[in-house]
DNA sequence: AACAGCATCACCTATTCATGGTATAGCCTG
DNA sequence: CAGGCTATACCATGAATAGGTGATGCTGTT
């Protein structure tokens, strides 16, 4: 069962480019090429596509708008963002609406092609570069992480499934040790964050 | 310029045949292998490397907290995550400690190399199903602002300050209205959001 | 006026959590 | 080997939290 693919690319002749793209690879089905997003919905519906080609700089409707609109609607189909700059706002924003990729307009035919498997397969295909900037915009919270390694290997263990909403007893469950173990070590992790709760003490590990 | 990198692995074969990878390939420097990271620290200042490659499952001290340290110590060293485990939440935790990428260990000797250079390079190399991980770490709010306008306003502050780490007492005191008031508050929110504690109802409300 | 939703307060019981003390065993370091 | 750190485990007591039930007053809306 070839993959059904839908393109929104402002640009004529790379629209027709990836068209071709799509038609000539055997595992993939072309279900609709479009100039804009503005019947982004309705397309979808349609025409049932598995995956989204779109682009992040379409005139009209915003590309990380349609994909806002296609991931509420359509939670199963997925998005590759296609784009010719390295914003990283954008980058940003798509994945945060729910885009599952992100390729620059320069990647070869074979990559496009192995991405738009990828990503129906279950993958989120993207280039080193946006994947780094991905990472870049992450909590890396240095002012928490002295605090951080004042904890023990065990004692963070602990306090992350006491994160999770877990009681004493499911901690000491999951980590398979007593309930009284499991006690001691919070004592100790209190004493450490100088404070007096599971609470506060989240408070502290991820403010 | 060869790129100068230090390998911490607990798995004896496996560090061995990292060794010789990265010795036998032009444009890397072997500068150090290490069954643990207690010297992380230690090491990286006296060696120098570029590129750190961490085992996440190292015993005693924790990779992750090994990154934590070598992030905030040496911002300009980069480091890859190698793991055999598909882990959600050591990604994540990894990525948040300052890793630039994630490789699995059954990545072939090619794609380690490559992903050596890519990072220095400036580049993020994951494969395509723990990038997809990274994504969905993301805040996709369309599934979390359905739980909080569950809430109402007055029960929007009490958890916003029982998330601060505030026992019920002074909650009522900032709120000034009585503990018995606070504690109803907080019925009515456990039974919208379907948990048992304050934790818990935390990892719901703010996940 | 009747109703639903929200905020407020109270009482009772059972469970969980916080704190202190005490103890054993393994590991690494000086 | 002594001393430090970590992980493990138990006990006892008081404080805090969770669950249930009920009640008042103030909003809106129907």
């Amino acid at each position: 069962m070839a993959i059904r693919v839908a393109i929104y690319e402002d640009n004529r002749s790379l629209r027709e480019a990836l068209s071709t793209l799509v038609t000539e690879t055997d595992e993939l089905t072309l279900v609709g090429a479009y100039g804009d997003c503005l019947h982004a919905n309705d397309n979808t519906y349609r025409h049932q596509p598995d995956v989204v080609l779109m682009d992040i700089d379409l005139p009209g409707r915003d590309g990380i708008q349609a994909v806002t609109g296609l991931h509420r609607n359509f939670p199963t189909v997925e998005v590759l963002m296609l784009t010719v700059f390295d914003d990283d706002d954008r980058v940003f924003r798509s994945l945060c609406a729910g885009a599952s990729g992100y390729l620059l307009k320069q990647t070869t035919p074979d990559n496009i092609t192995d991405a738009i498997k990828s990503v129906y397969a279950g993958g989120a295909p993207m280039t080193p570069s946006i994947a780094r900037r991905v990472i870049q915009t992450f909590p890396s919270k240095s002012t928490q992480s002295a605090d951080l390694d004042l904890l023990t290997g065990r004692e963070s263990q602990v306090i992350h499934y006491l994160a999770q909403g877990m009681s004493y007893k499911l901690v000491a469950a999951e980590l398979a040790i007593s309930i009284e173990t499991v006690r001691t070590h919070i004592k100790r992790i209190y004493e450490k964050l100088h404070v007096h709760s599971v609470t506060e003490a989240l408070a502290k590990y991820r403010p």
